[in-house]
RNA sequence: GCCUUGGUGGUGGAACUGGUAGACACGCAGGACUUAAAAUCCUGUUCGCCGCAACGCGAGUGCGGGUUCGAUUCCCGCCUGAGGCACCA
């Protein structure tokens, strides 16, 4: 009988189908677990080898689970909303819904062919109605919301009005926003100012911000979408335009995110991560007065934020965001036109060029502000390495003390100031907060760490500053001007953003003509007559809105009354082991914390932070191919034509990715690529090398983007599941990264082989017995169940796999056939191969599912050693070896050591100088 | 540029708390079985040197330093690959 794993794997899986035996209740004697995954966005490219990655360390944890007597909940189900679909959808007509629809079957047929164990009653889509209402109904609840500052959390606007009409824009709890008023004022406004007010504290809120804007295309387009400046699509220009935009004010939460932080078992660089991203800072906020000879600058002051004001006396000259409207009031007549075309250069520049680019570039305005404490000119400048975004968007630049403004007032011949002293070298800023003030007035001598708080009082005193904290985060920015997404329940009526009541929810995303975009960088949706005539908002919410919350309906996935009753939630409670990629180590974490805290505030739930533990996978990697086109032409130039600053004879060249399955290796197959993506490309020329056009290669992340993927479902039908399962997991550590590749998979498909002749021959068919295991048999089993164990606990499938390879080559050495011995081994392998385990099992003549076995238990005195093989170095490196009784006292170990031959031969008579013995582990003799 | 992370044989990786570097695989080489092939099994495989051989010497975990009886592991500096940087998901 041999082992034929499509046959075998395929009536299991039909069998568990049938049997519904992953289906879980929400109700047992049982401890509960929960085991998810990130849900995948189902690409149009179908499942690639880098999906299953994770999925398959999951269902591995939730199967060992299940075998150690858990209630676990292991679901499975898809990010439906976003760009590709949309993008689709605007290539060839076919509406994102009829798309994501098939792609969706696609993917739980390639899902369902490695055997995983999702209960698939439970698959949610967040772009279905009956999901995306309660993406709508947590909306309106967030809008519905604002942020009690003293209590710090969340409450209903209704409290808030209530604290406005008590004690107008000052009650205890509320924000300083623009805002002032008194509890009769707030009463005398007319509703509509009332609602503008409100506005800017509800925690989903309209306001505006920049998008990236191409006129070409009269679309806004993703980060992604636009490369070195220009479309990635036909390579218009794209420039920063402000927009309408919905927000989450999630910086309010921006203190309980990091306190939570220490409450959840992430990985320390996870943790890192948020906290970098959060970015608190305490500083202060000085306001200077300006000195210009425009007249436009007269009574104008300019606000900076700086985490060092301990440096004030060091300030040589400031730096301002270009976006900031102050410029154009202080811009001196003289500077006005260079100030303008600078203005214009750096529009044209994302906020990651910005501070990319090591060349400094900068204007000055003309305009001086004065130091409050001497009155000293200190020049303004305006540069793109200062962001608008953050802070008030303007710096005081102190070179001695900022690697930055060092660089940059050496780049424009600024005079630096050194009140560091002998801190200071003068040709590299000192950062430090440890030296003695120089050159600072009444600070002189101080150290400057307790230099800040002096500062702070003496600026506050004179009513010119204030202690601020400050956050990098900024609100998330919740709409787009897309089709494919949750409509907002949102009517606006005179300029005020109306909820739509509960009982309109779901708000149906209604079937538009064309996916093309709406007028004046509106969505889709504004092309709809009859929804601009109800007043609908026209923007969609963006793809991490679904995401925010999914793990939250899986425990409840079909309630029609609520998003999930307080009972599921109660039961299942926290996520216990979360799988994914740190790609979504700030993103798409930090949403579905936010969103978790709010829900909790509100009382939904009753948990404030959604995953117990996180476990990140690295990423499978993938090998993409570039094609290279000469900037604004049609014509493509062989990769090794480039010269060595990847230009070509001086032209500058766009890199674009193609598709994988176009290339031969490195050759383009040219016919092919001049009729891909609806004849994109038609009509390109191509420069070759050899006669042939050879792509450039780049190891990077496997996505349907960089049309690098590979597809698994060759390698399962090749190999089968199991060896698949396993092979993934052998690749190396599940957090780790590291290229695909598919050499190896053999020995893999060979060690199950192998277990599978341990019970069957080929010719001789069953050759497994019940005799007793004898002790070597039964310390082959305990060794292995004790490193299974273990290695499983903590998510370290690779040496699993490993063991698994050493105990059925040990067990096979010593003909091992027995029953006692190769039972417990199929329930260890279950997790990991669980369709071979459940034949085997079987066959074995068991009657229930392996899946229900109960775990072995590791029994210690069958793997008891006497004695060890002890390595012995002579001053640390290893001369021989001496098999030493366990027992043995340090000082019988030492005497035998130093009566050994080798030992003797290399102390060469002389006595060692000392003797280090490690019980268990080595010895070392010193000389 | 900033944040995070990785770099070990020809290849993927192992070494979990500072204690025998290279487990387990792939590949390769040789052999057995076979008319032959597949499958399977056995032997060898970090590099260099001496050699009949060695449980013989030397070097060796990206590079350069340091701490230690002992460093892949800890510290400092550098090089380099990957992920993220707010509208890809």
């Amino acid at each position: 009988m041999e082992y034929n794993f499509n046959e075998l794997e395929q009536k299991w899986q039909q069998f568990w189908q049938q049997s519904n035996a992953y289906a879980v209740s929400n109700e047992s004697n049982k401890p509960k677990c929960y085991v998810l995954d990130m849900f995948p966005y189902p690409s149009g490219a179908g499942l690639h080898v880098g999906h299953p990655l994770g999925y398959i360390s999951s269902d591995i944890y939730a199967r060992y689970k299940r075998l150690k007597g858990f209630n676990v909940l292991h679901p499975m189900g898809y990010d439906a909303f976003g760009l590709p679909a949309e993008q689709y959808a605007l290539e060839h007509g076919v509406h994102p819904a009829v798309s994501t629809e098939q792609n969706i079957a696609n993917f739980r047929n390639q899902l369902n062919k490695i055997g995983f164990s999702f209960d698939w009653s439970r698959e949610v889509n967040t772009s279905k109605p009956n999901y995306y209402k309660w993406t709508q109904w947590i909306f309106l609840q967030l809008f519905n919301s604002w942020f009690n500052r003293s209590l710090q959390k969340a409450e209903p606007i209704e409290s808030l009005i209530a604290l406005f009409e008590q004690a107008g824009s000052t009650a205890e709890g509320v924000a300083t926003t623009q805002h002032l008023f008194t509890a009769a004022e707030w009463k005398s406004y007319p509703t509509a100012t009332q609602q503008q007010i409100l506005m800017d504290y509800r925690l989903a809120y309209c306001g505006f911000g920049e998008v990236n804007w191409c006129e070409a295309l009269g679309t806004v387009l993703a980060n992604d979408e636009v490369v070195n400046g220009v479309s990635e699509r036909g390579g218009h220009p794209v420039e920063k335009k402000k927009l309408r935009q919905w927000y989450l004010r999630i910086t309010e939460y921006a203190d309980r995110l990091l306190q939570g932080l220490q409450t959840v078992d992430f990985s320390e660089p996870m943790k890192e991560m948020q906290t970098n991203w959060i970015g608190k800072s305490q500083g202060a906020e000085i306001t200077f007065a300006i000195q210009s000879t425009a007249a436009s600058a007269a009574n104008t002051t300019l606000t900076v934020y700086t985490t060092r004001p301990d440096t004030i006396f060091g300030v040589d000259f400031m730096v301002v965001a270009p976006e900031l409207d102050l410029i154009h009031q202080i811009t001196t007549e003289e500077q006005a036109s260079a100030v303008n075309e600078y203005i214009a250069y750096v529009k044209s520049r994302s906020d990651r060029e910005r501070q990319a680019e090591k060349r400094i570039s900068g204007c000055f305005t003309g305009a001086y502000a004065l130091n409050p404490f001497n009155q000293q000119r200190i020049p303004i400048w305006i540069s793109e390495y200062v962001l608008a975004g953050y802070g008030t968007g303007a710096i005081m630049a102190v070179p001695c003390g900022d690697e930055r403004d060092f660089k940059f007032a050496q780049h424009f011949n600024i005079p630096i100031t050194n009140i560091l002293g002998s801190a200071f070298n003068g040709t590299e800023a000192n950062n430090t907060k440890d030296a003695r003030l120089e050159n600072s007035d009444f600070l002189n001598g101080i150290v400057m760490r307790d230099a800040m708080d002096l500062v702070i009082t003496k600026l506050v005193e004179m009513g010119i500053g204030k202690r601020k904290v400050n956050f990098k985060m900024r609100d998330a920015a919740f709409s787009r001007q897309r089709y494919w997404g949750e409509p907002f329940p949102i009517q606006w009526k005179n300029g005020v953003a109306v909820p739509l009541p509960e009982s309109a929810l779901p708000l149906a995303l209604p079937v538009v003509e064309s996916y093309g975009p709406g007028p004046d960088g509106q969505g889709p949706l504004a092309n709809i007559p009859e929804w601009v005539a109800k007043e609908l908002e026209t923007n969609t919410m963006p793809g991490y809105a679904g995401s925010s919350w999914y793990f939250l309906r899986y425990m409840d996935p079909s309630n029609n009354e609520a998003f999930c009753s307080r009972q599921a939630s109660d039961y299942w409670n926290q996520v216990d082991v979360y799988v994914g990629g740190t790609e979504h180590a700030v993103g798409h974490l930090l949403y579905s914390r936010m969103w978790t805290k709010a829900l909790f505030d509100l009382g939904y739930i009753g948990f404030d932070e959604p995953f117990k533990k996180l476990v990140n996978q690295g990423m499978i990697t993938g090998n993409s191919r570039f094609v290279y086109r000469i900037h604004s032409t049609n014509q493509f130039v062989s990769h090794g034509l480039l010269d060595a600053q990847g230009t070509y004879q001086g032209h500058a060249l766009d890199k674009i990715h193609v598709d994988v399955n176009m290339v031969d290796g490195l050759v383009l197959d040219t016919t092919a690529f001049v009729q891909w993506k609806n004849a994109e490309f038609a009509g390109a020329t191509f420069i070759l090398e050899d006669g042939k056009y050879v792509c450039g290669s780049e190891v990077e992340k496997m996505s349907k983007s960089k049309l690098n993927t590979v597809n698994p479902d060759d390698l399962v039908k090749k190999y089968g599941a199991d060896t698949f399962r396993m092979y993934e997991m052998f690749l190396g550590p599940v957090e780790q990264s590291k290229p695909w590749d598919t050499k190896g998979i053999e020995g893999v498909h060979r060690f199950l082989k192998k277990l599978w002749r341990l019970c069957f021959d080929e010719t001789k068919g069953k050759v497994w017995i019940d005799a007793e295991p004898t002790p070597a048999e039964l310390k082959i089993l305990h060794k292995t169940i004790k490193k299974i164990d273990d290695d499983t606990e903590r998510f370290s499938y690779n040496t699993a796999v490993s063991a698994f390879m050493v105990c059925v080559n040990e067990l096979a050495d010593a003909k091992c056939h027995k029953k006692a011995i190769l039972e417990p081994l199929l329930i260890l392998l279950a997790p990991y191969a669980p369709h071979i385990a459940e034949e085997l099992w079987q066959q074995l003549g068991n009657t229930s599912l392996i899946i229900d076995a109960q775990y072995p238990v590791f029994n210690p005195t069958y793997v008891v050693e006497s004695s060890k093989e002890y390595p012995v170095s002579i001053n640390g490196k290893v001369r021989t070896n001496i098999n030493i009784a366990l027992d043995a006292s340090p000082e019988e170990v030492e005497s035998i050591a130093l009566n050994n031959e080798t030992v003797q031969k290399w102390l060469e008579g002389k006595a060692p100088k000392k003797i280090i013995f490690v019980k268990g582990k080595m010895i070392n003799v010193v000389m």
